[in-house]
DNA sequence: TGCACGATGAAC
DNA sequence: TTCATCGTGCAC
């Protein structure tokens, strides 16, 4: 996908994010996902966002430039991928939370933790541009006759009422759904 | 320099 | 409901 697409309101990105195709090549090998599900953080007043708690030195990217990927370490065992959204300064971005496996994928995809696994992202691509080559996002056939479901998102019960607003879209009835 | 805890997942 | 496991952020 197009800088532009990136660069627009955090809640659109996520809804226009379901259907499109994440591609990732490691070790040679091409890896693709098709994402079925998806969570906006909105930024810094957003108490759910990691941003809510200022720039820092694991957020920074959150910060940059729409388009990138943002990947940090969750539970000392698990990777969790966002795309930066917005124009740089604004710190928004879309949790990947499951993917229908397309190619070369092995093992469950439903769930933040389980995709980074299946599709071999870690920290290392933290803060990798999704313009490139080797990571990126391609666009998906037209959502025709599939509903978009919105719920509130998993594991932000922290947030106060920021937990209860219906930031976590999905596409109804897909198999690949982390929780339906 | 120390320590509490999390945008999770799996077992019990 | 509990636990594995560790980098981050902030207190001290």
């Amino acid at each position: 996908m197009p800088r532009a697409f990136y660069d627009r309101d955090t809640v659109l990105v996520a809804r226009e994010l379901l259907g499109t195709y994440l591609v990732h090549v490691s070790d040679g090998v091409r890896r693709i996902g098709r994402i079925v599900e998806a969570e906006a953080y909105l930024g810094p007043h957003d108490l759910a966002a990691h941003s809510a708690r200022g720039r820092t030195e694991r957020t920074k990217v959150m910060f940059g430039p729409p388009g990138h990927a943002y990947v940090y370490l969750i539970y000392g065992m698990y990777h969790c991928m966002n795309v930066v959204t917005q124009p740089e300064g604004v710190a928004a971005a879309v949790l990947l939370r499951a993917l229908e496996p397309v190619q070369n994928v092995e093992g469950r995809t439903q769930g933040p933790g389980l995709l980074c696994r299946a599709l071999r992202i870690d920290r290392r691509l933290n803060g990798h541009d999704l313009l490139s080559d080797d990571f990126f996002i391609a666009a998906g056939e037209e959502l025709q006759g599939f509903r978009i479901v919105k719920r509130p998102r998993i594991g932000v019960e922290y947030a106060g009422r920021w937990a209860r607003r219906l930031l976590r879209f999905y596409l109804q009835g897909n198999p690949f759904v982390s929780q339906p």
